[in-house]
DNA sequence: CGCGAGCTTGACGTTGTTCAACTAGAGTGG
DNA sequence: CCACTCTAGTTGAACAACGTCAAGCTCGCG
């Protein structure tokens, strides 16, 4: 369900993107113009790996997942997409189509750039070419480090890792109510659903962290970071 | 061991980066003064992770290794590098750090660029920007992928990957010297050298390839794409 | 001839998945 | 208000995949 809005001016937003102080005051009135607000449902899906390149998406409320679907309908969580971040896809400079999907975690607003308007405006505002490049170097190395994470760190690790993410970079609170689901809990830890809930039980029993339902404290952050580190 | 020579002048130079293509015919003069050809032996490392970001680096000839230093020093071999690719590092625009490691499978020369002019030079030459930014784009979506392959496939398919990646990017023949060793294959596919030889036994035993020594071909290509696709 | 590095093989134990059953809560219709 | 169904979460047992360890091999090189 997607209910276009477009009533509110990206100066006043609350949670708009980085990219408008980095742009002219003449591309900021054409960027407001040309932006597309669209509501989405948790569960909805943004937009879809394969699909045309046509927008960039800007997260204005909610959460977001980018996550790869590869075989046999396993999904992989590459990350998860908070307000004001945006989403380009690295499928722009190449062949203009996505490269993963994009879905609502939980409901979610955002707001649709086209990709013609947001290539020149990269191309015209420096700082912002210089942002989005940094951006972009900034997601490579997570993805290094979770290459490592999933392919060397044996299980409990990985889980330890994810929920270290989820606290500091997602949350952002030692107790947070986890909105995301078990299984996608599983698709960004690479591992079955069983597994992941097995591991929580495990943390939850050494004292590490507290979990009622989808309410997640994290105890004993240090000892959390050690499980991470050790693999 | 690594001997300095700046003598050839880059518009000669057989293997010369794209870059050269792409930039003004000042900057040409520029960068073929500011250069510095190395060599390398087999072995040797060219730049290390964590090390001060210096320079960007154009392998001329031979075959380097990117690859990044996990747990327990385990190594995940992220790509090789082939002559005329240019190598710069996601650290270039966040913390002028090296996050991962080149090092020389086979004897190797390179070109060092200094991170400074490189910069410029992409910054003040359109048609660079353009064509760095689809190439990076392009090791995204290749970073993807690979995730995918090491999470969700299991080691055959894994091997069968890798040695259509070697075969079609690196050797570019069906039948080739595979200069990387067991252990670099087995980095490659996040498994153990052991695991990587009995599988490769596999492969060889059904008649998808022949393995001599590291003399390597392809015999049904076709077959091991299915092997690869399947998991 | 002997040494060392990379390669190969087998036996064994661990890790993690799969399958199947069961539970709890949320919505739905009679 | 009570079945009913549907989905997400949970648990256990059986099994397969994969790594580790230890030993032996091969080949180039001093």
């Amino acid at each position: 369900m997607a209910i276009h809005t477009n009533s509110e001016r990206c100066e006043n937003c609350r949670s708009r993107s980085f990219i408008f102080d980095l742009i002219s005051e003449q591309d900021r009135e054409i960027l407001d113009k040309a932006k597309q607000e669209v509501s989405f449902n948790a569960g909805e899906i943004i937009f879809k790996q394969g699909a045309m390149l046509t927008h960039v998406v800007c997260v204005t409320s909610g959460l977001a997942k980018i996550y790869f679907e590869g075989l046999d309908k396993k999904n992989l969580l590459l990350r998860l997409v908070k307000p004001s971040e945006l989403v380009g896809g690295p499928g722009m400079f190449v062949d203009q189509r996505h490269h993963y999907s994009l879905g609502a975690v939980e409901d979610t607003r955002v707001c649709f750039i086209d990709i013609g308007l947001y290539r020149e405006l990269v191309f015209r505002n420096k700082p912002l070419a210089h942002e989005v490049m940094a951006r972009e170097s900034y997601h490579r190395i997570e993805m290094y480090e979770k290459l490592v994470n999933l392919t060397q760190k044996q299980m409990p690790g990985r889980v330890a890792e994810a929920l270290i993410y989820l606290s500091t970079q997602i949350y952002e609170s030692a107790k947070f109510q986890c909105t995301i689901s078990r299984q996608e809990l599983a698709d960004l830890t690479a591992m079955s659903k069983e597994s992941t809930i097995r591991i929580l039980k495990d943390l939850k029993e050494s004292g590490l962290v507290t979990i009622e339902g989808n309410i997640v404290e994290i105890v004993d952050m240090k000892g959390l970071e050690d499980i991470s580190q050790r693999g």
